[in-house]
DNA sequence: TAGATTGTTAATCGATTAACAATC
DNA sequence: TAGATTGTTAATCGATTAACAATC
């Protein structure tokens, strides 16, 4: 990590600046500078929190000015590691993983979406040599060596539950650092590995709380 | 809201406590009893932070004993409104919508799983009155009638981002209190509607953060 | 009874907000 | 210069952990 220590917190509101300033960028070309009350209207955070989030990766801004709204965003993207391509990798073509691949790979169009699907994997022999948009489907078998081979950086988990943690397995040791899990268990992996939760069902059983008797 | 002023935070975590129970009465239905530890153990989270997560709603566990796992799921089922069929909707058939319908529909054999997917809309005239899994695409003009007239509860949101805002509008004004949101921009709803945002991109691109460079 | 584990209080830790001097 | 807005410190708020009396 190029920054000691910068909270989960913090990092998880930096994409969102971001794409508040790739959203100004593209709709009013014009506008060159953005103030961190304006910044944070936009992504619904404090300006105080707005103005401390950026801090924490130096001065970016000008006082009695504001930020500048291109140089922001080069330096998130930096910060973000996205000024970069990363590959990822899938695992589980099933039908949420296909959609999501599908939706990554036309995401790709955009010039500022840097997160690039390279590699799809299911365990199905069916499945193996099928082509999703450009992208064959090979065994789980060659995950190890095709992390290798396309420089895999990330791993999208769309395995059934049963599966995931032996899927995890194989693409830590095959060097993965950043998880993205959708399925509905509880996953074990080393603390240098980040592993973030994307379970639907989990999300839906918890808004159900805020619903009335 | 039946309890006062339980933290976000905490309503996180039941979800994850009871997908555990679940498991374990499905693996090995004979265990009658479980620690705060090992719950904690099995969902991520530490045994003081589980017994004071489960004491806001009551004393349901026995000193020296434990927690009866029976009880305890029908207390977290009731909690969470899961006692009783939540009827959810989704705006949006596209490859994400679609995909998220049909895997949504096949939970519903599960017999612990009672949020139930009852309404499908798109702007689409194409799709309209085509079916996913029995379930009809409806017009989204449609959709504060449908409301009413199916009782849904929640909406899931899967429709581009510059159509998300009317999109919740709609749903605010025909009474839903809990939207989850796949669509890629930050929306607006008043202070009793709940809204939590699944956007997959955001995730994948706080993850790069992690990644060497 | 002795051992185990809860429910709860106090201590700690961390994140957000408020406030303002610096300065463009 | 006067007005605006940053970067930063101090104050506040909230969540987690530690500790232990209560008690099964």
């Amino acid at each position: 990590m190029r920054w000691n220590k910068i909270s989960d917190a913090v990092v998880r509101r930096l994409p969102l600046y971001l794409r508040v300033l790739d959203e100004i960028t593209t709709e009013d070309p014009h506008k060159s500078l953005i103030s961190s009350q304006e910044l944070g209207d936009s992504s619904g955070v404090s300006p105080a929190l707005v103005r401390k989030d950026l801090a924490w990766f130096g001065e970016f801004g000008k006082q009695g000015v504001g930020y500048e709204i291109g140089y922001l965003q080069n330096e998130l993207r930096h910060i973000l590691n996205l000024d970069r391509t990363v590959k990822v990798g899938l695992v589980g073509v099933g039908q949420l993983g296909h959609a999501l691949a599908r939706y990554q790979l036309s995401r790709m169009k955009d010039v500022h979406f840097r997160i690039m699907l390279a590699a799809l994997f299911d365990s199905d022999v069916e499945k193996w040599g099928q082509d999703v948009d450009g992208v064959v489907i090979r065994p789980i078998a060659e995950l190890p060596a095709v992390v290798q081979s396309e420089q895999l950086e990330m791993m999208i988990v769309t395995v059934p539950a049963h599966a995931a943690q032996e899927v995890v397995n194989l693409s830590v040791n095959a060097g993965i650092k950043a998880i993205l899990n959708f399925a509905p268990t509880n996953l074990e992996v080393p603390a240098d590995v980040r592993l973030a939760n994307a379970d639907v069902t989990l999300e839906l059983q918890r808004l159900a709380y805020y619903l009335g008797v």
